[in-house]
RNA sequence: GGCCCGUUCGUCUAUCGGUUAGGACGUCAGGUUUUCAACCUGAAAAGAGGGGUUCGACUCCCCUACGGGCUACCA
């Protein structure tokens, strides 16, 4: 019988859900759910300093917007102290760690001798070895006993096998002299206690794989299948730091991005499933496994996501995506939408969506549907407007200042103008539009046909641009 | 410094010894079009460098360069 796999996702609450932590969690989470596994989630907390509740609640709000849903409750590390300093003790009883008097002053001294002299850094304790009985009376940490040599294999699903020679290796420490757990501990234990098969991480951890994997020993617990992916960068290809731009999940949902959308560009980046570029988070499931994922690191690229969250707005139906459309304006803070303006977007999502990567993009297609009535012009943009803009302004101005203007009378005058100029009506739309809404730019002959309920004409229109 | 990992078009990638090195995004040029957009067609664009192994290397090995990571009583 096949083991159910557990993967998880192991955060630090230091900062917000960043993209490359995004992309692990998503990873983790097709990889379990493609194979009806598990996908738990810890907060890695241990470090009270650093970690913040606001931290804690943007990464759970980040996941959620990605869809991204674990099993049972968040694990809080800092909770398991109890547990790991246990263990720790266990393996002090068993031999396999000791107690290490050395003080801080001692150690610093001891790297600094050792990088003069050119040689390893890697702290040799004296007290591996030492009789209880010279036991100093004073705080200790516990530290590993490290194989001195021989080699260590990661056998990794992403990396190959990874050999590190033991003496690479040193007595880490397991548990401080305050008596509290250090990461490295607490993550093998939590591992190891919350049943994960499948750890997926970041290859910033590859190194320290080895290093776990001397805890796995010692307790003689059996180690995790390891998947260590490359890291997200930057554009400029280093790695993706706050300076230039590395947003959280939250930046980018109220940027307007679909989370099907991110989701599909995020699956890509670094994993692949031959030359699929569009797919659907069903075929991702499907799709996902370890072997598909690239050994270097990938760069982000905006560009290719909007394209991504484009495909994916056209993709969802109507409904649904209208749904979206209202959440995204309730989280980015606009105004809620009246009737008025839901009933407009009921009749115009179908060819809109087409038109649109993202929400502000959809947004700004409707302008004409969401715009407050009546449509008055724009006093400071209309002394911008070039002739033609400016007599259609003049003569549409008393339609339009009564507020009650029809859509019979609009396409009426519309037409008499364009035959006195000489203009296909579609030409006029640019014009028009500029005149109306005191916006020069992206006149859209298919809000000029939404805005005159010729849905008909716009149908047409949309079928034509697909055949 | 030591150790580990990586390197195919600008970007994401396919290729798992034999291909005119494929696709996608982006870019550029045409076309269609009732303005944009969408859509259609086409173009430019890549195996870091050097050695091997092999009948044959992007694919395997070594070296160099560059990039990244780890080397804490941080996570």
């Amino acid at each position: 019988m096949p083991e159910q796999v557990v993967t998880r996702f192991a955060p630090s609450p230091t900062g917000f859900l960043h993209i490359g932590g995004a992309r692990t969690a998503l990873f983790n989470w097709l990889y379990a759910r493609g194979r009806g596994g598990k996908f738990l989630l810890r907060i890695e907390d241990t470090d009270r300093a650093r970690s913040t509740p606001e931290a804690t609640a943007a990464i759970l709000q980040g996941l959620d917007w990605l869809g991204l849903d674990y099993d049972g409750d968040v694990v809080s590390q800092f909770d398991g102290v109890t547990r790991h300093a246990e263990v720790a003790h266990e393996l002090l009883a068993k031999g396999r760690a000791y107690k290490c008097f050395a003080t801080q002053q001692e150690i610093e001294t001891f790297r600094e001798e050792a990088r003069t002299a050119g040689q390893s850094t890697l702290f040799r304790s004296p007290w591996r070895d030492a009789d209880p009985s010279s036991y100093r009376d004073t705080p200790f940490v516990i530290r590993i006993k490290a194989p001195q040599d021989g080699t260590t294999i990661i056998n990794d699903e992403v990396q190959g096998e990874v050999t590190i020679r033991n003496d690479q290796l040193d007595d880490m420490v397991l548990l401080r002299s305050d008596g509290t757990p250090v990461y490295m501990l607490a993550v093998v234990v939590d591992d190891h206690d919350m049943g994960v098969t499948h750890v997926i991480r970041g290859d910033d951890h590859l190194n320290n794989a080895a290093r776990q994997m001397m805890i796995y020993d010692a307790m003689e617990w059996p180690v995790p299948v390891w998947a260590h992916i490359p890291l997200i960068h930057g554009p400029d290809g280093k790695k993706l730091s706050k300076r230039h731009g590395a947003l959280g999940a939250q930046e980018y949902q109220v940027m307007g991005y679909p989370a099907a959308g991110m989701r599909n560009y995020l699956a890509r980046l670094g994993w692949s499933h031959g030359n699929d570029e569009f797919f659907t988070d069903a075929q991702a499931l499907e799709w996902f496994d370890l072997q598909g994922i690239g050994k270097s690191p990938a760069r982000f690229d905006t560009k290719k996501l909007e394209n991504l969250s484009g495909q994916h707005i056209a993709a969802t139906d109507d409904a649904a995506l209208q749904q979206e459309l209202w959440n995204f304006v309730r989280v980015s803070g606009h105004l809620s939408p009246t009737d008025d303006q839901k009933a407009g977007m009921d009749r115009a999502m179908y060819c809109l969506k087409d038109r649109a990567r993202t929400f502000p993009e959809l947004i700004d297609k409707a302008h004409f549907i969401l715009t407050s009535r009546p449509i008055l012009p724009d006093d400071k943009a209309a002394k911008h407007l070039d002739t033609v803009s400016r007599s259609i302004l003049s003569e549409l101005t008393p339609h339009l200042q009564n507020g009650s203007w029809s859509r019979d009378e609009l396409e009426e005058v519309m037409s008499r103008f364009a035959e006195s100029k000489s203009m296909t009506f579609g030409k006029l739309a640019g014009p028009l539009r500029a005149a109306l809404a005191g916006r020069a730019a992206t006149p859209s002959v298919y809000d000029m046909m939404l805005v005159l309920g010729r849905t008909e004409t716009l149908a047409r229109l949309n079928d034509a641009s697909h055949s």
